[in-house]
RNA sequence: GGUCCCGUAGCUCAACUGGAUAGAGCAACUGACUUCUAAUCAGUAGGUUCCAGGUUCGAAUCCUGGCGGGAUCGCCA
């Protein structure tokens, strides 16, 4: 499906063909669209890459296998350029039969085996259930489920998950937080001293709690009532984080407690595994270097020597007063996810990246000593509202929520812009170029062209009665009137995104996807502005109906590819914008 | 001080994981709306890819050392 990986294929062939001595290395060999058009529509640097290895000339070796390629009915030309490149150029009929192609596969245009059925575990949000996700969760979750789904697409078998962190001391704040607003909805005047969550998310949360159970907890002492409103305020926030994920359409095939791990000895059991390979003991860690810890005093410790395994000192997993700090059941989550998935993938927010390495760690220490966890650091987002910077701060309950974001700009407008940028780059959120309808949003540029071809489809029968535009009849339709540069630019485009597809999900990286739908939207609107100056070159001609279907089909092709990337993304393909 | 991330056009960002003359959008300038929806398109201009070395046919990309910005640094999670 991915012609790139066809062409390479054969020229590897032609190479193998010409029984050169010796083994012969050819992983660095690529095929690939080249930048310049006068390129050709492959190029491909096998003879660069082999040159050395078979004590030939870059270009001498070329051209032999130059001349092996001229016989393909599928290459018009093959020319040698440059250090050695082989540029191949493809012909009309090729490039008219991808169309075809792509309107038979449909939705599964792009679909990838490079997955081969592995399991892999996207575990992304994890937000701590104590509140409403706000901005920086927004980008985590709309990153990590578009990699999910880039990866089902790329035929992995993918869990999306989310790990509740409902076993620290933050549950306790957030059950003495509620156990306030409990008070307060019986008439109790309240005080939120420091350290409590003042957001009035929790007033309902309160009122709920006097329905259900009554005035009954008033009387009760802090150890009594507090592992009760502990369980209720957690899965209420729980409640709230899957509401908010739902307007955003992400939905979690799994959420894992950390509190279940307590008590059933898989914590044990995951450090007694790294016991086993000599990995912990007891001691005392240095105080950080350069910076000067007030409060410093040694203590001993129980230690996971992840030293061993590229971490830059051990860390503890045992408090001093022996419970198990948060590290402990984190490497038990691990442990269990290992056993469920071929791999891992986590999405953590730039303040984790500490954690990284000792993830990492923890992950070889308990496999085989393999890298399967990978870990995407998603950057800080910035807000910004008429030209400033919107600060955010959690103590004056100053933060703009996931909730927000979606009411004020809506959930396809979000997605699509947080996904056009690295997870690694900082993000910066512009409200008011968000909220604007134009060419400064990308989003719009790519819902435009599907919804311009949605409108040629829906115009064509009334301009030439009884024309079919069913898929089918497309698929099967003859091609051989797409002949303009700029319809063949169109083609080559959509012929490009299986290989975006492998490549994106093997870098784990959605924003390809993007970019690419975006140069994809482009090419349209391109072929659709010929057709302004140049009436002959219009999607529909109503004198010729057999021209016309084979238009039709080209861009119905390019709507096919825009909606299966945006379906990846989350983002719906409008079938108008009016 | 240690660790991780980032540094590309005036601005916001790409660059197919080492490929050919580093590309888009915005802003500026020139042009195309009795339209298959101008929410669009065609064109001009804009660069020492932070700096200095190194690796090789070839570096924005890889390695080393600087500079600048951000995040983070033992019983918080």
């Amino acid at each position: 499906m991915d012609i790139f990986a066809e062409f390479r294929a054969t020229v590897l062939s032609a190479l193998e063909a010409m029984d050169l001595p010796g083994e012969i290395k050819t992983a660095g060999v690529s095929a690939e669209p080249p930048r310049d058009a006068s390129h050709g529509d492959v190029a491909c640097n096998v003879a660069m890459v082999v040159a050395k290895q078979v004590g030939q000339k870059p270009r001498d070796l070329a051209e032999a296998i130059a001349a092996k390629l001229t016989d393909d009915p599928r290459i018009d030309a093959v020319e040698v350029a440059g250090p050695g490149f082989l540029n191949l150029r493809l012909s009309k009929e090729f490039w008219q039969s991808r169309v075809s192609a792509a309107l038979k596969a449909g939705a599964d245009f792009g679909k990838a085996e490079i997955g081969a059925g592995k399991r892999v575990n996207v575990e992304y949000v994890s937000a701590n259930p104590t509140g409403p996700l706000h901005v920086g969760h927004t980008r985590g979750a709309v990153f990590g489920d578009a990699l999910a789904s880039l990866l089902e697409f790329a035929g992995y078998d993918v869990t999306r998950e989310y790990y509740i962190n409902d076993g620290g001391s933050q549950v306790d704040t957030l059950a003495r937080s509620a156990m306030l607003r409990y008070r307060e909805a019986h008439g109790q005047a309240i005080e939120i001293v420091d350290g409590l969550y003042p957001g009035d998310y929790l007033v309902p949360v309160g009122q709920n709690m006097k329905e259900h159970f009554g005035d009954s907890l008033l009387t009760q002492a802090e150890e009594e009532w507090l592992p009760v409103v502990r369980e209720y305020a957690t899965e209420a926030m729980m409640d709230l984080i899957r509401a908010d994920l739902a307007d955003l359409g992400v939905v979690m095939d799994q959420f894992f407690s950390e509190k279940s791990l307590y008590g059933t000895g898989l914590i044990e059991e995951a450090v007694t595994a790294l016991d086993d390979k000599g990995l912990i003991y007891q001691g005392v860690l240095e105080p950080p270097k350069g910076k000067k810890p007030e409060d410093w005093e040694p203590r001993e410790q129980t230690l996971f020597k992840s030293t061993e395994y590229g971490d830059d000192v051990d860390r503890p997993i045992k408090k001093s007063d022996g419970s198990w700090t948060y590290f402990a059941p984190d490497i038990a989550y691990h442990y269990n996810k290992l056993q469920r998935a071929d791999e891992l993938i986590n999405i953590f927010g730039a303040d984790h990246s500490g954690y990284v390495k000792r993830m990492k760690a923890a992950c070889k220490a308990l496999g085989d000593g393999t890298d399967r966890l990978d870990i995407k650091l998603v950057q800080l987002v910035k807000l910004f509202k008429n030209g400033e910077e919107f600060k955010m701060s959690k103590r004056s309950g100053m933060f703009v929520t996931l909730r927000d974001l979606i009411e004020e700009v809506g959930s396809d407008v979000v997605r699509f812009v947080m996904l056009t940028r690295k997870n690694d780059a900082p993000l910066d959120f512009d409200f008011d170029k968000a909220l604007e309808q134009s060419k400064d949003n990308a989003v719009y540029y790519v819902q435009y062209a599907h919804a311009r071809i949605c409108s040629a489809l829906r115009k064509a029968p009334e301009e030439l009665a009884g024309l079919a535009t069913d898929d089918a009849t497309l698929a099967d339709a003859d091609l051989s009137g797409l002949t303009h540069d700029s319809e063949l630019a169109l083609i080559a485009k959509i012929a490009e995104w299986p290989r975006h597809v492998g490549q994106a999900a093997t870098a784990h990286e959605p924003h390809r996807v993007a970019f690419y739908l975006y140069d994809l939207a482009g090419s349209l609107h391109g072929l659709y502005n010929v057709g302004q100056r140049d009436v002959g070159l219009r999607f529909i001609q109503a004198d010729d109906p057999a021209l016309t279907t084979a238009r039709l089909a080209l861009v119905r092709a390019c709507a096919v590819t825009i909606s299966n990337g945006l379906r990846i993304l989350g983002v719906t393909p409008m079938q108008e914008m009016r």
